[in-house]
DNA sequence: TGTAAATGATAGTATTACTATGTCATTAAA
DNA sequence: TTTAATGACATAGTAATACTATCATTTACA
């Protein structure tokens, strides 16, 4: 039995649904191959083309431009993201061992989920350190924002907010502390492999040792009396 | 008497010098304006040349390209900044109170110093928190670090990393809290104004909220037994 | 006053980011 | 069964971007 995993994306994200055409498919893994290996600045829809056998035509009839290919993308993996938190801490009574396992899936590489076959989810966990805020750094997040084109990332942030308010109601700051957690992860990655001066880590390159960190700041901060 | 503050760059940022001609002044003034304007994706030297009278070549004399001229005013910017933070903490003895007024600096939108005639400091920051991160999340970070083009960033990170170590010597994560403080007080900016949802200060938009939450975050981390 | 540095003017190239139009295959109605 | 509509993709453009090269002119200053 073949299972398929859906995440439902914002129909603005696109002007064609990639998921529905092989073509499609194929725009989006090749996409996420093509910016991990050259950086987004770098990538262009022709030299996408060119990787997938089709043309720049063809890559403009899904996608407006490849802004919003990134910001497709980046809205996948928060989609799946909250998927993965939801699940993996449905079952779990704590908050505080909740809030610890929302940590560890956001902070953490995790391996390609077979069940989404044109999305290789441990390289755009790469891309979403190196290139994920680029998506709303711009002169138009506003009106992106207006369209919800972030509203994956807010709803995890929303769900991470919420269960921090589970684990102290008193706590001030749940949504400011939440969208750190969630920066702090990628940042500290970029660093750790890039600029290893400006982390605790460097020589370590283990993603546990930012989990340590990021642990260690978040709870002192809530379970302060 | 006149006096002007000359921030000391790192030779391999430009190709010759702005800060020893108009042209080379104009040019930093200007491009400062236009980024904070249309931001940096739709920043051409083009655009630049029209606006200070010159010409695209004359522009290029300076800079190889518009991601070096980036780099410089960002570290230009962390090199102003270190020099504040240092003269406005050098004659306080409690390292908790350095810390906050570190905190201050970096998290405050400071008026524009007359001292630099061709800089204007208030703008600068806003550039930093929209654009700021761009200057190193590329595929050529490394070699860039190797021509230590990201030097006053690090020494401002190690600035602060001393100062939390006074406060806390056996704080485990000096650099990477003194990273993300410099993070967070950016990207808490930008959500503040762009993405309010994301953060706890949505509505007041007072810069003095983002300082209470990451003094708040700093001080429970470097204050646990 | 001479000379080097700085600037200005002009032109040109390759690539990027896009648009407009045309063709072909499939499906759907007449 | 023909005809019309639709969707998928190719071809061929254009305007802007990101440079490089050359040469003339102005300015600084020794």
């Amino acid at each position: 039995m073949e299972i398929e995993l859906q995440i439902k994306m914002n129909e603005k994200l696109f002007l064609k649904n990639p998921e529905q055409t092989e073509l499609g498919k194929k725009i989006i893994r090749h996409s996420i191959q093509l910016i991990n290996k050259s950086g987004f600045e770098s990538f262009t829809f022709k030299k996408l083309a060119e990787e997938i056998g089709s043309t720049e035509a063809g890559v403009y009839r899904y996608f407006e431009n490849k802004h919003r290919l990134l910001i497709y993308i980046t809205a996948w993996y928060w989609g799946w993201l909250e998927y993965r938190v939801v699940i993996n801490t449905s079952n779990i009574q704590d908050p505080k061992v909740k809030l610890r396992k929302a940590i560890q899936l956001l902070a953490t590489t995790i391996e390609d989920d077979i069940r989404t076959s044109y999305v290789d989810e441990s390289i755009l966990h790469q891309i979403i350190i190196a290139e994920g805020t680029k998506a709303y750094l711009t002169k138009h997040v506003s009106e992106d924002n207006k369209d919800r084109l972030f509203k994956p990332y807010k709803d995890l942030c929303a769900k991470i907010g919420d269960i921090i308010l589970e684990c102290n109601p008193k706590y001030k700051y749940p949504k400011s502390l939440s969208s750190t957690i969630i920066e702090v992860a990628h940042f500290q990655n970029f660093f750790m492999k890039n600029l290893p001066s400006l982390t605790d880590f460097g020589n370590s390159k283990d993603e546990s040792a930012i989990v340590s960190f990021i642990e260690d700041l978040v709870f002192s901060a809530i379970n302060k009396d």
